[in-house]
DNA sequence: AAAATACTGTTATTTTTTTAACAGTGTTAA
DNA sequence: TTAACACTGTTAAAAAAATAACAGTATTTT
């Protein structure tokens, strides 16, 4: 297929969660204002977005929410799965970490890494810690494809470099210092003082 | 001034921090195309985000870095600093907080909540940590205007309408549940499994 | 059976954002 | 003193994203 649009595949993911919760309610069917309902969106949005997957439902009927759910599955994930490793355990890391325990999805954090000795070798939310030393050894070796940086930002730049030396293929950064990245590794940036101000400005005044 | 591009304000922000880090380096002034490497983006994307804001720079010289700095600054903060609260002091609660302690900013928090009796009454990265029930008092007597919901999906919603009914007018969610809000109140969502997701998609094969 | 209704899927339009092009100008170099 | 250079500021074009418009079609209503 094609390639998406950027913003059409972050809600992609979102259309699927909501779908998730959606169908515990039993139902089997959903009319794309139903969806845009649950996303606060629009239902064009929601259908132009179906109409780029290629995924048509049935007049008057809508959308088969099972299936759905499972075409979503086959753009976003890959056949078996995409593995994940968190470097910085701190709050941040251990946040995200908790986010993801006990929830079976196709992507899973199989490794943490730290500097501190006193949180190597142990376990947090079912992960093992490492030292920073050993993640390329690791990485290459369990095949982690994705990396998560939160660590804070000066150390952020360094674990960056070394992380595109063990052909991670994407980064999500929540350390505040931009990083620089070659075009084959995605970047996401996600710095959360950023938000944090754009939001001081649209509140300012009106 | 007109609205600024949404994107152009994200960028300010990021100059400003950009540009304090570098103040700390001596130099008096910048290019643009010096920016532009901080950030990693392009000089003319900085040129024009600097033009839309008015600010004008010397030929062959660059620009002022502590001017740009104030000038991003009269943008960003008003006057006495907006206050923020957060809600939810989990890890992610106090991976925020202490992002924030010690940052002389004019973003300032001064509130914590959480249901847990536990964590209520204690103090973390120096910020109190009330009862959700006393939300709307202090919210309202502390004149907060800014709130980041970092509490579980399932409570969020109901966060988020009580929020809005202390007249609290922008919120940052970080919870993976879409929120409804009234158009008064500025709403930026950032879910970070969206992310990861959006990061597993553009891996995928290539 | 004709008209109204309630949906989907697609094309067209508008808006937002990024990128490119280039005119203007003081400064250095020839 | 003219040409090349190295910048800025702005306008123009392109790309990405959102929104609107509408054609098509089963179903229900009249």
């Amino acid at each position: 297929m094609k390639k998406l649009p950027d913003k059409t595949v972050e809600r992609l993911s979102q259309y699927r969660r909501a779908l998730l919760d959606y169908l515990s309610g039993g139902k089997q069917h959903i009319f794309s204002h139903e969806i845009a309902n649950l996303l606060h969106i629009t239902a064009v949005q929601v259908r132009r977005d179906l109409m780029l997957i290629g995924y048509t439902g049935t007049l008057r009927q809508g959308y088969d929410v099972k299936e759905l759910i499972e075409i979503i599955g086959k753009i976003i994930d890959t056949r078996d799965g995409q593995k994940v490793a968190v470097v910085g355990i701190g709050n941040l890391g251990r946040a995200i970490m908790g986010y993801f325990s006990g929830k079976r999805t196709r992507l899973s954090i199989v490794a943490a890494f730290d500097v501190n000795p006193e949180k190597t070798g142990k376990i947090y939310a079912g992960v093992p810690c490492y030292n920073l030393d050993e993640m390329e050894d690791i990485i290459r070796r369990e095949g982690i494809s994705i990396a998560v940086i939160s660590v804070p930002g000066e150390e952020a730049v360094k674990v960056a470099e070394a992380l595109v030396l063990t052909g991670i293929r994407g980064i999500l950064n929540f350390s505040p210092k931009p990083l620089n990245v070659p075009p084959h590794v995605y970047l996401q940036e996600y710095d959360m003082i950023t938000m944090l101000e754009k939001i001081a400005y649209f509140v300012k005044k009106n």
